[in-house]
RNA sequence: GUGGGUGUAGCUCAGUUGGUUAGAGCGUCGGACUGUGGCUCCGAAGGUCGCGGGUUCGAGCCCCGUUACCCACCCCA
């Protein structure tokens, strides 16, 4: 058989497990402050939950799905992204409270069937936050500080970051600036690539995306948006920044910044850095949907939210040279002189553990010499020495690691003596 | 889907113009006088040299195919 993962799937090792869960506690920590409760949607949803909320034209939907049928003949697909299912499933529930909002976050992994390289996998993992509801430009502010909280939070330095914000209007603007873009790409259709002329047809805003040098020089002199946005999307944009301002949160504007997924609406952000990513740069982008509710069928509801990637943060972190703080394996390790004192070390050992303290033994009967080595490997602070000359008075000795000094304590409240030591 | 690179012990890699028993460092296990760690020293285990063909007296080294991984394009987390 192949023992191999499947491509563009990794194993996340003890190592890489710890950093991970490292990130999803600072996230859980965070979040709750700012009001947000989790949420666990499946995995897999009907098909059609993606491609209307998302968009037959995306890449997303048109090439990178894993979509299946069950046994009973139902199309379903692997989630490739996680505000779809959430805004699918408060529709469902009924979560979003009249006259008010929800505040939500998920964790999980996103499946995306692409040729695999640095930063970017089949499977990857997105922890997100959605506040469906809340149509005013605070909450915009307040989900996008969440975003860079969350990356200060475990150690990416501000300075590495750029916070890239734009607006993308609503369906008041939007038609018509789609039309401006549209025309102007056919008008400038010999100088830019297969694929933008194509664009001009299914979503001419993402000709911005293109990094073909001729598409980027031509489309520099295209229509923006800013300028077109009607009124009401200017004056919530502008309100964005004046929160983001009032939080001391720096951002760059940019006009050309377009997102994949056909359902945002108004205000859109993207967190990138510069190092550690191979050619991919974005840790953390979302924005706002405003329409996606109806699109499922339910009453207009306003929303927004934002996803990071663990796996590009944590290269953003290895690049940022941030250490994962790792909690030693044992605190205390019960050595044994010889096996007649095996049945004796097994009981304190269990008895540690049961006080609370992180203890480890040796199974295998190995040299006393071999298990200080074990216990130095594990980061054990104290060892607890079990021999037939302690045992027989009563008491084991314990050796403090660090000091080399050893005392005998008494067997009766062992357990007691140890835990005020590690104190 | 397209292009480039790389596949030698658990990990990181050497392997000279093809030549006989394939090496190192790290890690693991054991030992350096009797119940004791981090340093040092000694030793051991561990390899279908990705796989399949071919050339050759002889291939880890050359050729062809194949596969896996990596990186890049596209696009995104």
């Amino acid at each position: 058989m192949n023992v191999r993962a499947p491509k563009g799937t990794a194993d996340m090792l003890p190592e890489v497990a710890r950093a991970w869960e490292y990130l999803t506690r600072t996230a859980q920590e965070l979040f709750a402050r700012y009001g947000y409760e989790p949420i666990y949607t499946p995995l897999f949803e009907h098909t059609e939950v993606f491609t209307r909320g998302i968009g037959e034209a995306t890449d997303i939907v048109s090439k990178e799905m894993y979509t299946f049928t069950d046994r009973s003949d139902r199309s379903l697909t692997l989630r490739p992204e996680g505000t779809a299912s959430v805004v699918r499933s408060a529709l469902e529930h009924s979560l979003v409270p009249q006259g008010s909002y929800v505040k939500l976050y998920y964790a999980g992994p996103m499946f995306r069937y692409e040729r695999p390289q640095k930063g970017r996998m089949r499977q990857f993992w997105q922890i997100g936050i959605e506040c469906l509801g809340a149509a005013e430009p605070s909450v915009d502010a307040e989900v996008i500080a969440v975003l860079i909280r969350f990356f200060e939070a475990v150690g990416i330095p501000l300075e590495n970051m750029r916070l890239l914000i734009n607006s993308m209007g609503d369906e008041t603007c939007r038609p018509a600036y789609r039309e401006t873009v549209a025309t102007f790409i056919r008008d400038h259709g010999e100088a830019l690539c297969e694929e933008c002329n194509r664009r001009a047809e299914t979503n001419p805003l993402r000709a911005f995306d293109c990094k073909n040098p001729g598409c980027v020089e031509v489309m520099a002199e295209a229509p923006l948006f800013r300028d077109e946005l009607c009124d009401e999307c200017a004056d919530h944009y502008e309100a964005v920044k004046e929160y983001l301002d009032g939080l001391g949160i720096t951002y760059e504007e940019d006009p050309k910044l377009v997102r994949g997924l056909d359902y945002y609406t108004r205000t859109v952000f993207e967190v990138q850095v510069d190092a550690g990513l191979g050619s991919q740069n974005a840790i953390g982008g979302g924005g706002r949907y405003d329409r996606l509710m109806e699109q499922y069928g339910g009453k207009p509801t306003p929303g927004l939210g934002f996803a990071l990637g663990f796996e590009r943060t944590l290269l953003a972190l290895e690049a940022a040279g941030v250490e994962i703080p790792a909690p030693p394996l044992a605190e205390v390790y019960v050595a044994r002189v010889d096996e007649s004192v095996s049945g004796m070390a097994f009981g304190f050992t269990s008895a540690l553990r049961e006080t609370g303290i992180a203890a480890e033994m040796d199974h295998q009967a190995r040299s006393l010499k071999a298990q200080f080595k074990q216990a130095d490997r594990l980061g054990a602070r104290l060892t607890v020495i079990v021999g037939p000359d302690e045992l027989d008075a009563g008491e084991v000795t314990v050796r403090d690691m660090g000091t080399k000094e050893e005392v005998r304590v008494p067997i009766e409240g062992m357990a007691g003596r140890i835990a005020a030591l590690l104190a």
